[in-house]
RNA sequence: GUUCCCGUAGCUCAGAUGGAUAGAGCACAGGAUUCCUAAUCCUGGGGCCGUGGGUUCGACUCCCGCCGGGAACGCCA
């Protein structure tokens, strides 16, 4: 059992032994380190109830709670705070038990999930930019949260394939090379297996075309008529858009790959085409789509905050499909391929209104039934002028651009003072590549997930502080502490850490602490919780490193302070699994 | 206009289910290295938690109003 759960187990004894209701015994990590290391709170509201003292009332507690050897010192403070400090030799002889498996003492409340997480989007024929990045980085260590507490998780990157946009690359392509077979309507042969442009050239096309459509009339109304025909199955076309599709995924993955992120599915809107047809029939068939001003609608009446909503669009008055409409078949599908108890949506919370009705409709036309449908928003990446982030020369950065500019900082860090000076130019290389990715996500994840946040260009490239390098700097220094001293990494029982400082005492409580924040981030899908963890973890560490010379130490403190450097470094290393951030073996 | 999100130190941000003296990083001022990596560590100043009410023994946290910032609102995704 781990620490926490011991000592509320404790607690909840005392409280029972006492003739008390232990239903609330509110035992949480103390909010006063100088004065106990955890607290319980229990015994306010119980008194409340009981119209009786709460400081007499925890004073009983707190006497039963002494008995126990377990606590150095048991004291009442306040009102009636009951604050427990956990005897030294408790700390240092648990690690083991506790902390060496793979989950550092987590032990789950409720039973395993099964989960569909869709925290991708990207778009075929459009270069990943600032915009992906949020997605990317809090949906992947949200899965890896809930897969570390014992979901089961599948990822999908559910690929913009299917939209406008596919439409407006036909067009243009059409007009500028009017004689390639895709469009020749009395082509009947078989279309080449390669195709007549490069992943780059649709990245460089897209914008373009969208412009076109913006300015001319013609061209907007024929990329109208191309999507459809896409969408109906016109051969060509059809053809055409799976060298789109090939392409861009291949980019796409590539850039993924760098940030760590992965995914189990790489479906796209388009793969639930034919199912959503069958579902437009059956809802006309059973009347549940409407009519209304050309379009066919599922009417959602009012929220539950009892203002109208507008209704969702299954068919429009040209009769084509958009994504509200393929986001409720997704729905279907995955509910019936997977059985998931929830499907978790990592998407921009402007997108809120767009989720509410769609979560709305599945339930309306019960597709929905045992499943919690879940928008997790996030908050837009601001530059310093609070307004939507571009780069200095006023363009969307792309991701490439981010990542390669968090690269070269490191490398400029690496090569400017005394760090790094034995390494080799390619493990210069491959560390920038680590430490810059690292950077970049960290800085994304230490922010709460809901909120907008400003992104300082300099804060980037910065490496000191509250960042990814700082994190890595101190992880590093764990592994070249025990290479130095031939210390293997391996977690052995019945070894135990002596406490002499309080730097190596604080670290210990630290480690301890792991469960609790792991449980708060996968309640409230917060990864930021981790972050800071990660930080205080990373700061903890540093100063024990600073306080406590290890290689000139005695035999036994030696050996003490290399156990405690060997957890430090399994539990941090879990940590930043969970994040998806990679850590070096030198920097 | 309606609805949603946000407002905490000079700046960027943490403060889960209401609890004690509201914490970090940056910036600023000073200090530490013959010693395991100074991308480090220590010390210091800095706050009517936007504002006015309410609920409570107790509110940064919950409720209502106001102010300020951002966003969404039928055929784009």
């Amino acid at each position: 059992m781990n620490l926490l759960n011991q000592i509320k187990e404790k607690v909840r004894k005392a409280f029972v032994d006492c003739g008390l209701s232990a239903e609330n015994t509110l035992v949480r990590l103390s909010d006063r380190p100088d004065i106990s290391d955890y607290q319980s709170n229990g015994a306010l509201p119980l008194a409340k109830s009981m119209r009786q003292n709460p400081r007499a009332l925890a004073e009983q507690i707190a006497e039963k709670l002494r008995l126990d050897l377990f606590f150095e010192t048991v004291s009442v403070d306040g009102p009636g705070f009951i604050n427990m400090k956990i005897a030294n030799e408790v700390l240092g002889k648990n690690l083991f038990p506790i902390l060496a498996d793979k989950k550092c003492g987590y032990e789950r409340p409720d039973t395993s999930k099964t989960i569909v997480m869709d925290y991708g989007g990207p778009n075929v024929a459009k270069a990943l930019h600032v915009g992906h990045l949020r997605p990317a980085i809090i949906g992947e260590s949200i899965k890896r949260i809930c897969r570390f507490v014992g979901d089961k998780v599948i990822g999908d990157v559910h690929l913009g394939d299917w939209g406008k946009p596919m439409g407006l690359l036909i067009t243009e392509l059409q007009d500028r090379n009017p004689a390639l077979p895709y469009f020749d309507p009395n082509f009947t042969g078989e279309y080449p297996q390669n195709a007549p442009f490069t992943g780059k050239d649709l990245e460089t096309m897209y914008p373009i075309a969208s412009q076109h459509a913006k300015e001319d009339e013609a061209f907007a109304a024929r990329a109208h008529e191309n999507t459809k025909l896409l969408q109906d199955g016109h051969r060509g076309y059809r053809a055409l858009w799976k060298h789109f599709i090939s392409l861009s995924v291949a980019d796409i993955r590539k850039l993924y790959d760098e940030l760590g992120v992965s995914f189990d599915l790489w479906r796209g809107e388009s793969h639930v085409h034919e199912r959503l047809w069958k579902m437009i029939e059956r809802l006309r068939a059973n009347g549940t789509l409407i009519k209304d001003q050309g379009a066919e609608i599922i009417p959602l009446g009012k929220s539950k905050n009892g203002n109208d909503l507008p209704p969702v669009i299954m068919v429009k008055s040209d009769g084509g499909v958009m994504y509200a409409a393929t986001d409720i078949a997704t729905i279907e599908e995955r509910v019936e391929e997977f059985h998931p108890d929830a499907i978790l949506y990592v998407v921009d919370a402007r997108q809120g209104l767009h989720f509410e009705q769609v979560f709305l409709a599945s339930q309306k036309i019960g597709i929905a039934k045992n499943v919690s449908l879940e928008h997790l928003g996030f908050g837009t990446i601001n530059g310093t002028d609070n307004k939507p982030y571009k780069t200095r020369s006023g363009g969307v950065p792309t991701l490439r651009y981010l990542i390669d500019t968090a690269k070269e900082a490191a490398l400029k860090k690496m090569e400017s003072g005394e760090m790094g000076r034995d390494l080799t130019p390619d493990e210069k290389a491959s560390i920038s590549q680590i430490v810059g990715v690292s950077a970049l996500k960290f800085a994304d994840l230490i922010n709460e997930r809901i909120k907008n946040y400003v992104f300082d260009e300099d804060k980037l490239t910065s490496t000191e502080g509250k960042t990814g390098p700082y994190l890595l700097y101190a992880m590093v220094r764990m592994k070249s502490v025990l290479e130095k001293m031939n210390e293997p990494a391996t977690l052995l029982a019945g070894d135990t850490v002596q406490i002499t400082t309080p730097a190596e005492r604080q670290l210990l409580l630290r480690l301890y602490a792991l469960p609790d924040s792991v449980q708060t981030a996968y309640d409230n899908r917060t990864p930021h919780v981790i972050a800071d963890y990660l930080f205080k973890l990373a700061q903890d560490f540093n100063l024990f490193y600073h306080d406590c010379p290890i290689k000139d130490a005695d035999k036994e403190t030696q050996q003490s302070r290399l156990l405690l450097t060997k957890y430090t470094l399994h539990v941090a290393e879990t940590v930043a699994d969970l994040l998806g951030l990679q850590v070096p073996e030198k920097m």
